[in-house]
DNA sequence: TTGAAAGCGATACCAG
DNA sequence: CTGGTATCGCTTTCAA
């Protein structure tokens, strides 16, 4: 009986209070400028002295989407993704819209699931780092859905030029007199492992001609720090003469757990030998010696995915934005 | 006019193709036992058949939450929540949930503002590590609110016992003989900060007694590396035999930067100098030497937290799990 | 420009 | 145990 019973305030109670229809209150709610001020004031005065905050839950089922953006990545504490996802989060929050996240694990089931269940939500789109790059079919939706640093399926893929990034590092190594090199290369199953093997291999080649020849060695790995760790062991395990002056890593992950290895044998980087990484996540500025690596221009990134998330439509090819050589201490001269 | 616009099917349409009421099919849905299996089964193949998904919007609207648990964060991008987030995820998901994500870097204001934002969305509940410890009035509301690792207005904390977890570092460092101490805090307005300087100093007075006391300085500084590296070259600036055989910091970051600043000066990790942290952040096992610190009980911690979003009532008190010492190769026997 | 009213798609109560 | 139906809070025609 008591009408006080402090139940959250509705539409229609603001209408009540302000005197005028529901309409004109959903109206000024949604900024249509085809109000007269008058009534805006007061549905403005009622919302303020109601405390009323519009359920998200009615409008979204009457305008079929809510203000959400699905991300889907593999694995948040990776320190790349994570930045990312901050920036992304940064920018959706801009927007006025939250983000729900959701992990893969690296998992093309797990992954679906959760996008499936994103769909269910209504979210306004998605954008996916994607668990892999096995082609897998599109799902024939309506909502917006973005490749991030990974391609997912057919969807538009906004990424760092790895290539031109990679070639940043030989440009750099070879400047410093660097000829004997070795790479560590990323798993070659992904475009991006194979992309920045792509783009340090070719253009070291163009900058090393039969006169003045580069020695190279190639080992693929994983992108991690035990990777990075066991390669470099097997790699420095040679006479000195055969050794590599510079160890070229497909991450800063990989480029950390060389650093490590290096320390461990007893050579001093960088005066017995450079490594670079490739990402300039937070950990490269924190490493001993500070890592030279490629930073990808993570928030450039995110910024372009929300973009075409929010734009009417899809962009008709894929993004590529340049990576920025970071020179710091883990790379110098050449020994001799 | 054509029928077959391909709408996505409603409960209505799974209704008519299985010849019963959507009364009936709601409760096969909500999986209530009081039905009929052969009319089940008909309701189970007419959702088959036509690929219906229910509409969480709708049913939000009803029930007054949607399967979303909020998580606020300071940064996601800390490698230590981002450990946190995962397992939340994680545990989120197994629950058939999703977690929307905000950052509120740290600011008061920010963090409110996500909170609400989370609320209108009517989410399930929101587990926060607060921005800062001042306290703040409470929402009034009846959606659950947890706080993690750092507590939130007066909402029911879950966080690693931190006394404990220091009073390990303590029991460590004197059973290896060391006798003189530097402490570098973590920031005393955060309980954090104060909480691991009081299990640390208090453990370590009882520990040592008149007839063989310890040398202890205290020096306050933040959280981060360039706190622990500052504050490590100004304590090791003294004659050696003023200076401490063992410096423990509060945090990871900040022992990692001491790590630096000990071999910038020369001195020999563990020969010269022990060096502790506190976390056991993913980079505590990549430095050079592995740093001894006590691991946070991340998975347990989330855990809880959501186990507590879910639990019919909160729990009464705070919620503390003991952290864990790992030895690695910082620490050694005292000098001498 | 504004008000009235028709749903959006599900849940849950009430009869039968 | 099942079917009908009111209802959740809002957006959006349709008239006036």
């Amino acid at each position: 009986m008591a009408k006080d019973l402090k139940k959250t305030p509705t539409i229609k109670d603001v209408a009540t209070h302000a005197g005028v229809s529901i309409g004109t209150v959903s109206r000024v709610l949604s900024k249509e400028p085809a109000v007269k001020a008058h009534l805006k004031e007061k549905v403005d005065a009622a919302v303020a002295a109601l405390g009323y905050r519009p359920n998200f839950a009615a409008r979204a089922l009457r305008k079929n989407h809510i203000d959400v953006v699905g991300f889907v990545l593999p694995d948040i504490t990776n320190p790349f993704f994570s930045q990312l996802a901050k920036s992304i989060e940064s920018e959706a929050s801009a927007r006025n819209h939250t983000v729900m996240l959701a992990c893969s694990y690296n998992d093309p089931a797990i992954e679906q699931t959760h996008i499936r269940a994103l769909l269910d939500r209504s979210v306004r789109g998605i954008v996916v780092i994607a668990a892999s790059d096995e082609a897998e079919n599109s799902l024939e939706i309506d909502v917006p859905v973005i490749s991030l640093d990974r391609q997912y399926a057919k969807y538009p893929l906004i990424s760092t030029n790895h290539i031109q990034g990679a070639a940043l590092v030989a440009d750099h190594l070879v400047e410093l007199g660097h000829r004997r090199f070795a790479y560590i290369a990323g798993p070659l199953n992904t475009e991006v492992g194979r992309a920045r093997q792509v783009g340090f291999v070719q253009h070291l080649r163009q900058l090393t001609d039969d006169t003045d020849p580069a020695d190279l060695i190639i080992r693929p790995g994983q992108f991690d720090y035990e990777s990075g760790e066991k390669i470099t062991l097997e790699l420095l395990d040679v006479p000195e003469k055969a050794r590599p002056t510079a160890i070229v890593a497909a991450s800063d992950q990989q480029a950390i757990g060389a650093l490590r290895a290096a320390r461990d044998l007893g050579l001093n980087v960088p005066n017995d030998l450079s490594v670079t990484g490739f990402d300039d996540i937070v950990l490269a500025e924190l490493v001993a010696p500070r890592l030279t690596t490629v930073r990808q221009p993570t928030s450039e990134l995110a910024k372009r995915a929300i973009e075409a998330i929010f734009a009417k439509t899809a962009p008709d090819e894929n993004i590529t934005i340049d990576g920025k050589l970071i020179r710091r201490t883990s790379t110098g001269p050449a020994p001799n």
